[in-house]
DNA sequence: AATTCGGCATGAACACCGTTCATTTTCTTG
DNA sequence: CAAGAAAATGAACGGTGTTCATGCCGAATT
């Protein structure tokens, strides 16, 4: 058991720690162009440590598991994502900014299928539970549509304003997901984009009768 | 190469055949058990040789690939869902109809979460096509949507509707499948249900639009 | 400065995976 | 019944993620 307690006087005391959050992140990068350019199977553990120039038993002492590490990279994928969905956000009329954010998830999806795919391929081991970090992350999103949503139906209290948020942003992943998923359909690009304006004027409109019953 | 083509004149002549397609049944009832309780991960090609009493190589005599075999797995899933989905579909209102098989739909992918999950979570290698007989099995799921579109959407064309077809039912299972993923947000049952009703109510609000707009 | 000592990086080794193929076994055939 | 072809077998292969006895190195002590 390493003396973590008392830290000694010395101006480097943990040296130790700042070198294991070096190769940490530098382990991350690594692994993320890894997915973003094979996809998720594109990770090994031998291959990962050979270009971090690292041994392979150093992965384990920066990580538990691979599954921490790919987290850590879902993560940043994450944090792009949210970058490009407020990119997209113009405050403008709510049904144009859903719109926008919509097609800036699937032009994201596009972009970085990959690394996109990996947020909905990972799973961790029976039992584990999710860590809070991650669920903290990933709620974020959903909470993008949330301004919209409230301009659109001021009579709507948050929860169930969440609740739409995730459904409605979970229909877009639904058509975005399938319609890339080329073991489903293969839909041409041109189709997708028409039927994910399809499903925004859908469910546009029922917001429109939603508004109005509610007022 | 095997002398398929004169089969001799004994009585048990393709004898080796039967035995063959005796043996691929019996592994894929194996698999499918074993897929229904332990989902995908839980399918070990020794583990299946050890169930089915055969040797570990007869297992590629009978399949090329255990993706194969995972395929055919999967369409006896399909098969049984698109079975669950008829089961629903009262040819009353168009209406009804297409929430009765969303229902429907939830309920078989809870009562048969891993077969269920292994449709999408299953990838075949990179570069290996879709076999056909698949692609069929899977596009009949989606043609379940049409006849209440028709009714519904008398002006659209045939293209048109299969297109939205496959639009509102990736829209269903995108809030299905995040629904119940747990790792996104452990959507508690009463919630999901409702949900569920939310969007349906949403899309088939937008969907009399759309007719009263064609009309 | 020499010497001990403790903690950490290391990569060979382990358990397990899907897949193959030399060997054995089985069956058909002349 | 013998000879040959055909098919089943499971040990072996190459690959995976993970572990842990080993040796190294730097710090503390005499």
């Amino acid at each position: 058991m390493p003396n973590w307690e008392t830290p000694l006087n010395e101006k480097n005391a943990d040296a130790g720690a700042d070198r294991r959050t070096q190769l940490r992140d530098r382990l991350i990068d690594i692994a993320q162009e890894t997915v973003a350019a094979q996809g998720l199977d594109g990770l090994k553990a031998r291959d990962l440590a050979a270009a971090a120039g690292c041994a392979l038993g150093a992965i384990y002492t920066a990580f538990h598991d691979l599954d921490e590490l790919i987290l850590r990279v879902n993560a940043r994928t994450l944090a792009r994502l949210e970058l490009a969905l407020d990119a997209a956000f113009v405050d403008a009329e709510a049904e144009q900014a859903l719109e926008a954010m919509a097609r800036a998830y699937l032009s994201f999806a596009r972009k970085e299928e990959p690394s996109w795919r990996a947020l909905f391929e990972h799973r961790l081991p029976p039992g584990a539970p999710v860590p809070a970090w991650y669920a903290d992350d990933r709620n974020r999103l959903f909470s993008r549509l949330d301004a919209p949503l409230a301009q659109l139906l001021p009579g709507k209290d948050a929860t169930a304003r969440a609740a739409l948020a995730h459904t409605l942003f979970s229909a877009v992943h639904g058509v975005i997901a399938l319609g890339l998923e080329e073991k489903i359909a293969e839909t041409p690009p041109k189709l997708l984009d028409e039927q994910l304006g399809v499903l925004i004027r859908l469910l546009a409109a029922g917001l429109m009768m939603e508004s109005a019953r509610l007022i």
